[in-house]
DNA sequence: GTCTATACCTTGATAGAC
DNA sequence: GTCTATCAAGGTATAGAC
């Protein structure tokens, strides 16, 4: 069956996510699944076929949940905070495939076989485009907001907050334990903090997700 | 002279901060020096060395900055606007460096010989959370304010801000050109509005550097 | 499906001529 | 200060026995 393939993606991806693509070898991926180097290409062709089977589900959920998320009927503000639940939800879900996804994004953009990713990228930034200008339309986000540089910062913060919620935390020794839910609100209290209409500053924050 | 010596050190600056460490390769550094591989091994032991001539002067310099400012004389948000706009400066005086300091940031931590980074780290953070506390205090910044997620979250925002600033944007197509002046007013309307008191929200933002 | 064995390449680093 | 020449180690990938 196909189970000894998914055992080596999981394997793969843990290494890929702690190490980096480019510091994982193919004889490490054997040594932990137990097999020889040689045994790998059994499994697949080369090593960019590991990291395919690693990334690929993971993008296809983000990029139609985002898209979907954007389409829904509430108002561009809850669909903005099912958007960063989302962001962070999904790094709970798979955090190594999008830690991934963040931290080997340079590779990602240029090497052949993976336009399928900026593509992915291209898609999502349209959709929070779509919910950023709708919610400055609508008097609820700063009417002068730069939609490029916010979107590009809220998810540069949200893919970092993730990454160290789930993986550098190990290394930081002097703080303590903080709950995923505490992290999502202290996201939304910031973004939302940032970017709402000065005179909306004090309403409360629509805390449930929408989609 | 040493002329030569930090000629090879700005090119190996440039690759690494392109590259990556683990990605560049003595052969390269060697090639664009126009000298063999064999001959980077006159003027550095190691790969390593090299590493430490790339990063030091902007460690050191960013250290003291930054407790200089925390020390200084003015009220706690005259400081942070003074951090933020020094995060961001840095990069401008020397991007590459201070790219490589955050990109390479679990190497820098766990390789032998590189504790300093580390030491300067934690000084920089314990200087920020004084400016952080001063002004939770003064009533300055929100009352209920995580300071450990606060300053992880700002910091995350400048290095990856100033990162995609300086060279990531050579692969963005799809928006013009933004100056740094632009890049630094915007993270700080971002950073204030999500930190500051919200009775304090809708007050200018001390725009001049006060260091 | 794994092992043995290995081809072929690139890596960081070294020794000694010039 | 650079070159020639090279080493030992480790990288991806392959071929064929079991």
């Amino acid at each position: 069956m196909a189970s000894r393939r998914h055992e080596i993606v999981q394997i793969a991806a843990r290494l890929f996510a702690e190490c980096g693509f480019g510091a994982t070898t193919i004889r490490v991926i054997a040594d932990e699944a137990h097999i020889l180097s040689g045994s790998i290409y059994h499994h697949f062709d080369t090593k960019d076929e590991i990291l395919h089977e690693v990334i690929r589900d993971a993008v296809t959920f983000l990029r139609d949940s985002t898209t979907q998320i954007s389409k829904s009927e509430c108002d561009a503000e809850r669909k903005l905070v099912a958007l960063i639940r989302l962001s962070l939800d999904v790094h709970a879900r798979d955090h190594q495939a999008y830690s991934i996804l963040y931290n080997e994004r340079r590779l990602l953009r240029q090497r052949d076989g993976f336009e399928y990713v900026a593509q992915a990228k291209g898609d999502m930034y349209r959709a929070w485009q779509a919910v950023l200008q709708d919610g400055v339309a609508a008097g609820l986000f700063k009417p002068n907001l730069d939609l490029f540089l916010t979107i590009s910062t809220i998810n540069r913060m949200l893919n970092t907050c993730a990454d160290w919620f789930h993986h550098d935390r190990i290394y930081e020794h002097r703080i303590g334990p903080f709950s995923l839910d505490k992290v999502v609100a202290f996201n939304l209290d910031f973004i939302l903090g940032a970017i709402r209409h000065p005179k909306r500053i004090s309403q409360p924050i629509p805390r449930q997700d929408s989609a």
